[in-house]
RNA sequence: CGGAACGUAGCGCAGCCCGGUAGCGCACUACCUUGGGGUGGUAGGGGUCGCGGGUUCAAAUCCCGCCGUUCCGACCA
């Protein structure tokens, strides 16, 4: 491809409105433009990225057996309603106005509907039926373009199963395909599976990557592969060693001292040697909460362990349950129900507040002072603490979900009647699962993962083209001769060819190579033509290496390999 | 949906506080120049200042309403 042809329209400044670098790149490199909150047109550039991550995805879901399936995004609403889904997803569902149709965020309801029509019997199973197509979400807040947008592109595959052990290898089969696709996109991922409870259930797994613009924290672990969400994830913590002796309740006072970090320079003590108090409303009744030092409350572990939805107290609240303020709270004398982390169990001699404001109280032994206290995981985890698996050192960071595969069992078969005559004659629901991956995420994800400040550095897999053919002197007939030879050879050879053919000065062409990041550049000038050379620029890591135009081809082979 | 910011040429921005001729850089057009890291110059084209209303002799500028975009939070099958 001519680049005096293609309309790649670059940007030399950042867009105002873009923020993480997937969506600097995605606009400066010309792949895509806005045309509202969380909508893009893709441009060539960008879809015939595009394009290769689904053929990739495609190549992948077709060698497991999958059937692919164009499926409407204008579905009925009553199909909708079969389901309870449309409640479900509230606002977040689109609806046309003046039909009652919506506009399909996914395509369960879909999918169970012609199997419900079309599948009769266990000899007809398993099936894996999935679409490469646009979905359609109301997200209340649209955001980092591409990553969180109302419209775009999944990959939905569904199984039909006619027993659990069915669902069993249909997911199996999934799961591997989905590492096949992400390993061959390039990607460096992770897996949060359904044995740390990230979504609460069981069989389920997301394939997550770390990316600085990613909406959920998760704590992963290299060495073993451990990982889970923040809100459920563990860490081997070291308890707080209980002293052979108590020491007797001590008031002190404590001025100006409200957080933990002050309190242990006020008085010189250690930040295990600390209880900090939180205090909840749950179920209308105040619950103290201790946590060893400074670790957070995690409310979801919280809420697990209550099995009641907490809200911290309000100030108010506070000093009408307390007789203090935050900051002076504490297990000594307060009224209610207290529960703390089990890094604390039954520990003694610590500090925590005196339910006075400017005071705090030292030796409190929690078996002693704190009747009644129970305990249970409460903390959030933190980076550098123990992997709960194998003890190594684990890394928490933010992290975003590219694939999600998922056992559903007969939750959309039994709400919409779609059954089968199994072996015994009996009839039941379908066993399904479902399985998707957002395109436009795997291309972020990789130029979050692959950028440098002059741009993306796309790898032989994704990338727009595998070769950008520079030729720096447009004006000058050797070079135009030369670099016209060389694309017609390039490109029959086999090789995707970008040829800047544009007369614009060197350095700007230079510029905008490094900016849409081909992994090769092949820059014809003038001066080492007059060797029978031209140089090779690898984008990846900067090489430059002056090749004779006889080895180029096999130099070329060497390094795109 | 709560909090904040922004909206002026294709892009990035100044002008607004203190009302009076709409500006800068890049991009674009023509010509010259340069030709291995966005070359230098000359001459040009391009604007309902987001929309609507109000105040005023006069509004990009002050006031009210709306819309849009982004960021923080809530939400995220």
């Amino acid at each position: 491809m001519r680049q005096s042809k293609i309309f790649i329209p670059t940007l030399k400044e950042v867009p105002n409105d873009a923020v993480v670098p997937s969506h600097v790149f995605m606009l400066r490199a010309g792949m895509m433009r806005p045309l509202g909150a969380g909508i893009y047109s893709f441009l060539p550039l960008g879809y015939r990225v595009a394009k290769k991550v689904m053929e990739i995805i495609r190549q992948e879901m077709d060698a497991i057996g999958g059937q692919e399936f164009h499926l409407p995004a204008l579905n009925p609403r009553e199909i909708w309603e079969e389901t309870g889904r449309v409640e479900a997803f509230g606002d977040i569902l689109f609806s046309v106005k003046n039909r009652d149709y919506v506009l399909a965020p996914t395509h369960e309801e879909i999918i169970t509907y012609h199997a419900r029509k079309v599948v009769r019997s266990y000899k007809e199973m398993p099936q894996i039926w999935y679409q490469i197509q646009t979905k359609f979400r109301n997200e209340p807040r649209p955001k980092s373009g591409v990553l969180r947008g109302r419209q775009f592109t999944m990959k939905d595959a569904y199984s039909l199963d006619s027993s659990w052990e069915g669902l069993d290898k249909s997911y199996a089969l999934h799961d591997q395909a989905y590492r096949k696709i992400f390993t061959r996109c390039g990607l460096k991922f992770f897996v949060v599976g359904a044995s740390s409870g990230a979504m609460g259930g069981s069989g389920s797994e997301e394939f997550m990557v770390n990316a600085q613009a990613g909406e959920d924290t998760v704590a992963h672990c290299e060495h073993c592969g451990y990982a889970a969400n923040v809100e459920v994830a563990t860490s081997r913590t070291p308890v707080v060693t209980r002293h052979p002796q108590s020491k007797a309740n001590e008031l002190i006072h404590t001025p100006n001292t409200k957080s933990i970090d002050e309190l242990i320079a006020f008085l010189n003590i250690k930040e295990e040697e600390c209880a900090k108090s939180r205090v909840y409303i749950i179920d209308e009744k105040p619950v103290l909460v201790l946590m060893s030092g400074n670790d957070e409350v995690n409310e979801t572990k919280l809420q697990k362990a209550l099995s009641s939805e907490p809200r911290p107290a309000h100030p108010e609240e506070l000093a009408e349950i307390t007789g203090a303020d935050a900051g002076s709270i504490g297990p000594v004398g307060f009224k209610g129900r207290i529960i703390a982390d089990l890094c604390l169990k039954e520990g003694n001699n610590l500090y925590s507040g005196a339910n006075k404001n400017d005071y705090h109280i030292g030796g409190i032994d929690l078996k002693r002072d704190a009747e009644g206290i129970e305990y249970f995981d409460l903390r959030t985890v933190t980076s550098g603490e123990g992997c709960p698996s194998c003890g190594k050192e684990m890394q928490v960071f933010t992290a975003i979900e590219l694939g999600h595969i998922f056992k559903l069992g007969t939750k959309y078969s039994d709400a919409m009647g779609a059954t089968f005559l199994d072996e015994d004659g009996t009839e039941k629901p379908i066993i399904m699962g479902s399985y998707g991956i957002g395109v436009e995420r795997v291309m972020a994800c990789y130029i979050e993962q692959h950028h440098d400040e002059r741009g993306i550095i796309w790898n032989k897999a994704l990338a727009p083209f595998h070769i950008h053919l520079l030729g720096l002197n447009m004006k000058k007939e050797p070079v135009i001769k030369a670099s016209e030879e060389l694309y017609t050879k390039l490109t029959a050879a086999g090789y995707d060819v970008l040829f800047d053919d544009r007369e614009a000065q060197a350095g700007f062409k230079f510029n905008d190579a490094d900016l849409l990041g081909m992994p090769v550049q092949v820059i014809v000038g003038e001066k080492k033509l007059a060797e029978g050379k031209v140089e090779v620029k690898l984008r990846a890591t900067g090489e430059r290496e002056d090749v004779s135009l006889t080895e180029l081809e096999a130099y070329i082979q060497k390094v795109l390999r």
